[in-house]
RNA sequence: GCGGGUGUAGUUCAAUGGUAGAACGGCAGCUUCCCAAGCUGCAUACGGGGGUUCGAUUCCCCUCACCCGCUCCA
């Protein structure tokens, strides 16, 4: 449950988000779009920042995993298939008197009319199909064979691919096939800034296996996932394992783990990693009439292979990462005057800049392009941000509120004007501490660089 | 989808049935300026539509969006 004082950290953050560039109201001069939102140019580099960490640490660091880019949209029959057409199709009801929402094919039915088994009112609303994917129509023509979806999760791609993937890549079992891109899905009651959009975008790994090896390798990658969450500045004690009960778990699947993170405005969902056993491959071999199994070459065998599924929200991960980094603290001045400084913590590898570079003064041409010189050095390096605007010390501030690890200054002392010893040095400061040192143009790179990951 | 709340510069707020002020922020300039300093100047707002009215940001209706609670959540 939110507090009070959840709710206003909650819209600070939003405002934050908005005054700084990271996430927008989607169509927002137009009135805004329900549900839908975005990312201004800082919050495209903390998303991007997020999955190509991801990609890196699922794919390209890894032997046992390859990379696959789906299409969005999707044959109707995939979706028959893997059963989110018919899951989503329920016609629904609302009782007047209570406010239930019901599927009107589920209703009771007393004296021949149908009544509200929550409270027996029989005063419902007309059934309306509520479908959560959207349905679209390719081609000229609009009529049910041109039906097509947009594709209301990642995975589905993966399962249909999977044989080419496995005819090309030269994979054995165990094996993982990752995609990162968009999903849809025509949420009744999007909520919470951008944690329940319409639009949003996945990371999800389909990791195969043999049967056997399922429950070991659930938990492998519940504690594989965990760890990343660490590696991108979100502490485990921030998060929250929640082992899906039985019963609310898919009928096919043997072990569900949700990792939830503790947002402002409640404990919630990241990721699932869920053991689907070998359900979904069943599946698009019997809609296809395919045959999706595996033949293990020492073994001898055909079957069809089991599948571990971490499936990440990214949208919902940078607003951990925001979350998580924001922070409001007191400052307190030589004159002993007090103010509130907000900054974002981020993870040095999240950061959607690494470091600020500084001339002291912009009306001293010296200064000036001894700073663009720098610029020039790191920008091969790492994303830098220049700024000769305003006082050194607001210029500080600004780079705290967006969550920049570093600031370099450039000032007379760097020019050896009052002692030698510092001449071609120039002030790094720290965003967390504040804390400043001195440090050689030319070690700028080996000094950064590790303190970057 | 239901119930409640809120919409005024980028942000946080103010005022008003006679078309809006401030603070902070932004931009430009001055200042040898290391933690949002100071001075000068500039720009920027009544979510949208309709109605009542001589006149609506203000009153009414509709709508859109956001927030809270319920509901939903493969």
């Amino acid at each position: 449950m939110s507090t009070p004082n959840d709710t206003q950290r909650m819209e600070r953050i939003v405002s934050l988000c908005k005054r700084r560039g990271f996430i927008f109201q989607s169509s927002e001069i137009y009135g805004g779009l329900n549900g839908v939102w975005d990312y201004g140019p800082l919050g495209t580099e903390l998303k991007r920042n997020l999955k190509d960490y991801w990609w890196r640490a699922m794919v390209r660091d890894r032997d046992d995993v390859v990379g696959l880019d789906g299409s969005i949209l999707t044959h109707r029959a995939v979706l028959k298939a893997s059963g989110h057409e018919d899951t989503f199709s329920d016609p629904m009801v609302d009782c007047k008197t209570c406010k239930a929402r019901l599927r009107a094919d589920q209703l009771p039915e007393k004296n021949g009319a149908p009544q509200c088994p929550n409270c027996g009112g029989k005063e419902l609303t007309e059934a309306r199909p509520f479908n959560l994917m959207f349905r679209t129509n390719m081609g000229a023509t609009e009529d049910e064979n041109s039906i097509a979806y947009l594709r209301p999760e990642t995975a589905q791609s993966i399962f249909v691919q999977f044989k080419n993937v496995l005819d090309t890549s030269r994979k054995k079992l165990p094996f993982g096939i990752a995609q990162i891109g968009k999903a849809f899905r025509n949420e009744i009651n999007p909520r919470n800034f951008t944690f329940r959009s319409r639009e949003f975008e996945q990371m999800e790994l389909e990791y195969f296996c043999r049967p056997e090896q399922g429950m070991e390798l659930l938990e492998y990658w519940k504690e594989e996932r965990l760890r990343f969450y660490e590696n991108i500045g979100i502490p485990r004690d921030h998060l929250n394992v929640l082992t899906v009960p039985d019963a609310d778990r898919a009928f096919y699947s043997k072990g569900t783990y949700d990792i939830e993170y503790a947002f402002p405005f409640g404990m919630q969902e990241l990721e699932g990693v869920a053991y689907r056993t070998d359900y979904d491959l069943t599946q698009h071999s019997k809609g296809s009439g395919k045959s999706l199994e595996y033949f293990d070459d020492e073994t001898k065998e055909h079957f069809v292979p089991h599948v571990i599924e971490p499936s990440a929200g990214v949208d919902r991960t940078v607003l951990a990462l925001i979350c998580e980094a924001f922070a409001e603290e007191t400052v307190t001045d030589e004159k002993g005057k007090s103010e509130t400084r907000t900054v974002l913590r981020f993870h040095p590898r999240m950061a959607p800049v690494k470091v600020g570079v500084f001339p002291l003064l912009k009306n001293n041409p010296q200064l000036v392009a001894k700073a663009r010189e720098i610029q020039t050095l790191l920008r091969p390096h790492m994303s830098v941000f220049y700024d000769e605007t305003g006082a050194i010390g607001r210029r500080y501030r600004r780079q705290d509120e967006v969550g920049t690890p570093f600031g370099i200054t450039v000032d007379f002392e760097t020019f050896g004007e009052k002692e030698e010893s510092l001449r071609d040095t120039v002030t790094l400061r720290e965003r967390d501490s504040m804390k400043q040192e001195r440090v050689q143009i030319s070690d700028l790179l080996a000094t950064l660089l590790p303190r970057l990951t």
